[in-house]
DNA sequence: CGCCAAAAACTGGTCATACCAGTTGACCAC
DNA sequence: GTGGTCAACTGGTATGACCAGTTTTTGGCG
């Protein structure tokens, strides 16, 4: 199995440096960053890339920039979006455990309202995404990799289903996060992913439109994988099992 | 009351209008944008300021670039983070009622489990912050805005509790939403903003670790005044009433 | 000495113009 | 068909100049 080559431009480099430095604490908040004309000497780039990545930053909200003013760099937990979680979840060595277990948290949170809309303004609209999602995890049973991606499938469907905008981004975002550190967690949630019977049921209870159940359902059905995740990232967090596998 | 005037870079004008092509649908996803040399041309700039638009419009994912190739629309509800969320809300004759309706029910979703791991985690450390906010709510129970904005630290404060970064990020992104259309949901939040009993009483369970005392009563708060915006949310839908005070 | 305004020395913002580098598609030899 | 070349796109990088704000220095006046 090859990987396409990860290209990267020069703006993207003194991005993602910058970026970590700020992250990481090496750049304090209320700090200036040094002038654009001096990044560019020691970085070895053009002054446009410097540019283009101080651009992105702002829009991060990690720096903020003032025409004739010195560039500074902000407090992230603060002001930056959620799109800075799958940047905060890898460390230097392997993932941050309080990221993956934030991430786990609010999936517990959100998806059983999800259900629930889903069941409410879906109907059977949404049941019919569902069923050969269902049924492709069916046949797909064996390989947990597969069935991890369905799964995600299934659940971006759900979200579809609840016609809430803000859900949807969330999704995404958390999405491209777990997606970073999915090998290091496919085996924990085996269990979550062969109950094949609470995602088939939680599909029922959205075509009858039973809102209550498929809240219930979801709720049950991450509620299990939420505290093996715990326990997996507390033993991350405590001794040290980077890349290696949880499961 | 004068306001402090708006002062847009040339990139930022660009990103704005490309984005708002975007989002409405005026460029469809999968669509080539013009080569970056045209869109100088057309938008009377210099190629600089286009580029640096380009890049943030890629790393808000809704375009991506690709050297060599044209640069392609991208379907932003499939790959847009929740960053996006203010920039969907306003639109041309006011703001959109699913998205403030989505802001809301997420709003409802988190909170419980916010308050209930502030309260697991926090304890009298948040329990301590907490409390300055409750009073000086007190103090200010006549004005509405003020207490809006002191009812914003109370949440800051309990999610900076619950120890997640998730949580922390997405109130920085649905804080940046809810302020765009503050004014207009002032009055009907008034109800839940002056329910001081129900603030005081949360801190209270924080103080005592009283997890589900805190999720229980977060879940009451936030309900209430659930109810009415989404109510006013239909009204503003149905019947435009764009600026016009919901209350 | 202390204050304040002018000026110099920063800062970021914009511009024009080259040229480098990757992609695409047409075309042609094999 | 396969693979190669080439021309014409595309975005990526570089340079140097100048405009436009902000901050600091400076120097003169009270």
């Amino acid at each position: 199995m090859l990987k396409p080559v990860r290209k990267q431009s020069l703006s993207d480099a003194v991005f993602d440096q910058l970026r970590a430095h700020i992250v990481t604490g090496q750049m304090k908040a209320g700090a200036s960053l040094p002038a654009e004309r001096a990044l560019c000497e020691a970085l070895g780039v053009n002054r446009g890339a410097v540019r283009e990545a101080l651009k992105r930053l702002a829009q991060a909200r990690l720096v903020s920039v003032q025409h004739g003013g010195a560039s500074r760099v902000l407090d992230y937990r603060a002001s930056a979006g959620l799109e800075l979680l799958s940047d905060l979840l890898v460390t230097d060595d392997g993932f941050d455990a309080k990221v993956v277990r934030s991430v786990v948290e609010m999936r517990s949170a959100l998806a059983p309202d999800i259900a629930r809309l889903a069941a409410q303004r879906g109907g059977e609209r949404v049941a019919d995404a569902l069923a050969p999602i269902v049924e492709r995890m069916r046949a797909a049973s064996a390989d947990a990799r597969v069935l991890q991606s369905l799964a995600m499938e299934f659940w971006s469907a759900l979200v579809d289903g609840t016609d809430n905008v803000a859900y949807r981004l969330v999704y995404n975002s958390l999405r491209r996060t777990y997606e970073k550190c999915m090998d290091l967690l496919t085996g924990v949630l085996e269990d979550e992913l062969r109950d094949l019977r609470s995602y088939a049921a939680i599909a029922d209870a959205v075509r009858r439109r039973d809102a209550r159940r498929a809240e219930r359902l979801a709720r049950a059905l991450t509620h299990r994988g939420e505290e093996r995740l715990l326990a997996a990232a507390e033993l991350l967090e405590a001794g040290r099992a980077p890349k290696g596998d949880l499961a």
